[in-house]
DNA sequence: CACTTTATCTAGAACGTTCTAGGAGACGCT
DNA sequence: AGCGTCTCCTAGAACGTTCTAGATAAAGTG
């Protein structure tokens, strides 16, 4: 059956039409919109009515393409991370005091990052801030030259990066275990997950230097519950209980909610024969039953210094101080 | 807040730098790229050679501005839901099949959706869809005359909706529940989440019907771990044991995750003492300890319907089978 | 008075595409 | 030859903005 044709859209109103509306030139409407200067306050008021009762909105299209000023910012992240959310949330709060418009693309597990940072380019963005795990430097710092791209979370070398302290979070957490008197601890890594390298080399370091007596095991996971669960099950499982670690730091949270069901599941008591901690203290470490200590990235922060890189012309990289945050999960009683 | 200007950035090439690098005229090299009809094999070739050797990309923004097809969708969904982040992959999948790109726009707790909605259409997308939980219904009729709008998990009267048959899931769950001979059903409402209303309703007519000694309870809650946990909480401190509603249907995962934790703190056993069912078969429910019975939205078909609606005509409106997956936290021994 | 200055406005050229209308040849048919 | 009809190509007008370079008139300055 033949599709009805599309009942044609409204088309909708345009400078010139509240420009005719009026009695002006869609030059002087410009103006007016714009908050430029050079239009009488008689005009101003005439003009802003007829946009208000037209219903008018500036088409950004045409406007980033004759000024390039589309006010719009190019967001890249992954959806299902809940510190992405946050951030983007922050960053939402950032463009709105700057009176820009934020629009997303989504890297996935199998999306090609440079794609989506076309797809965010071609919409006409003044510049990009985002998360890219995997888009090879060199990438980057080539489409740094059209536009600002800010890194988020990972350190490119070559374009502003705005990045937490991953060594100071990773030692906080260690050393907060290690004066707690564990001595053997283990980390569930993040794979190729941003940051992960940086939390591995880390906890390496922070072991060692911590104490002399304390060691650390890496068992390599992923940044999500799945492989989390299904590694420290099996090293639940395998390992004698006199060489088990006492205290395990996953990637993340949701690594640790994995974790914490490897280690329900192996009828092992939090925090009182295993310790746990996560990383981000998203949502999920605040859960009453994970009651999660975690290291929480200063999301604001982060957001203000991303948004900042972005505005301004050769935009800084910054590095920012993470805070542990002690919760139950290792070793504080629970009410 | 001041903008400073980017360094000159060089400057992207251009359909004209193609057109002279490869001798032809502008209008030919257009046609070339588009992969119209009208151009001979030999210009053909020599146009696009000469735009790969440049790196040319087509201006999203003018030839939207032009022709009105950017080839580009905009996608409007909230941030922190597993669901979505599904949804946005299918649909990303079906996009790549038909050649179009997709761009997001976050709907948040305090984020005005209509503004969201705005800023995807100013981006030049040709069609929106969208989870629009609480934006008027008159204004996406509006909006629906400029461009299509697929409302996607919500009903709009007015507009293609693509929704999962809620009361069929609902049912689904119910009679599975008073088949295992529960008859003091409890459902954690999601508040003004989409579909919260639907499933409330739905809760209400199954168990009425299910069974004539079945009684369904609702407790307001809400779409995520926090308040879900708290209610659940104070209901299973003071409810008397004989009393107690024995199953428990949460709106989603989320809420589920966070009824779980209430549960665990009163000492009840899952599924021995209170079963416990989730909406979205998330990536949640397949968690080892929550092992949660949910109920499957078929998100493939929703992201080929909802593509189908944006790209006809007059999108058709569609409503979805969801199939209920049983695990252990309604019954079945866990291994 | 002749002049600069200032404040307000406007025409028209951009921006990088697509699309319309048509032009130049080449070929085939009466 | 004359005429149509292909195929390939191009000039130039859109699209809806912003921006440059004036134009006009009122007001200030000597």
């Amino acid at each position: 059956m033949p599709h009805a044709s599309a009942p044609r859209p409204a088309k909708r109103p345009t400078l010139a039409d509240v420009a005719r509306a009026s009695g002006v030139s869609v030059a002087l409407a410009s103006i007016v919109l714009r908050e430029a200067e050079g239009a009488s306050g008689e005009s101003r008021a005439r003009v802003k009515q007829a946009a208000a009762d037209l219903g008018y909105r500036p088409d950004s299209r045409a406007r980033s393409l004759r000024s390039s000023r589309s006010r719009t910012l190019g967001l890249a992240l992954a959806l299902g991370e809940p510190l992405h959310a946050e951030l983007a949330d922050a960053l939402y709060a950032q463009a709105d005091q700057s009176g820009f418009e934020i629009i997303l693309g989504a890297t996935g597990r199998h999306r090609d990052e440079r794609r989506v940072l076309n797809t965010l380019i071609d919409a006409g963005v003044e510049a990009v801030i985002g998360v890219f795990p995997e888009l090879p430097a060199a990438q980057l710092v080539q489409v740094s030259k059209q536009l600002p791209v800010i890194s988020l979370l990972r350190k490119v070398k070559g374009i502003p990066s705005v990045i937490t302290d991953e060594a100071a979070g990773v030692e906080q957490v260690v050393s907060h275990l290690v004066q707690r008197g564990h001595t053997r601890l283990l980390h569930l890594d993040g794979g190729s997950a941003v940051s992960a390298k940086q939390r591995r080399d880390a906890f390496i370091e922070s072991a060692a230097r911590a104490s002399a007596s304390a060691s650390g095991q890496i068992l390599p996971a992923g940044p999500d519950e799945a492989t989390a669960f299904a590694v420290l099950r099996e090293y639940l499982e395998k390992m004698p209980q006199a060489e088990r670690a006492t205290a395990v730091l996953a990637f993340n949270d949701r690594a640790a909610l994995g974790a914490r069901q490897a280690i329900d599941l192996a009828g092992l008591q939090v925090p009182e024969q295993i310790c746990l901690a996560g990383y981000d203290d998203s949502e999920f470490a605040r859960l009453a039953h994970a009651d999660l200590t975690s290291v929480r990235q200063d999301v604001a922060a982060l957001a203000q210094a991303a948004m900042q890189a972005a505005l301004n012309s050769p935009g800084a990289s910054s590095t920012h101080a993470p805070q542990l945050v002690v919760r139950g999960s290792t070793g504080q009683r629970r009410a």
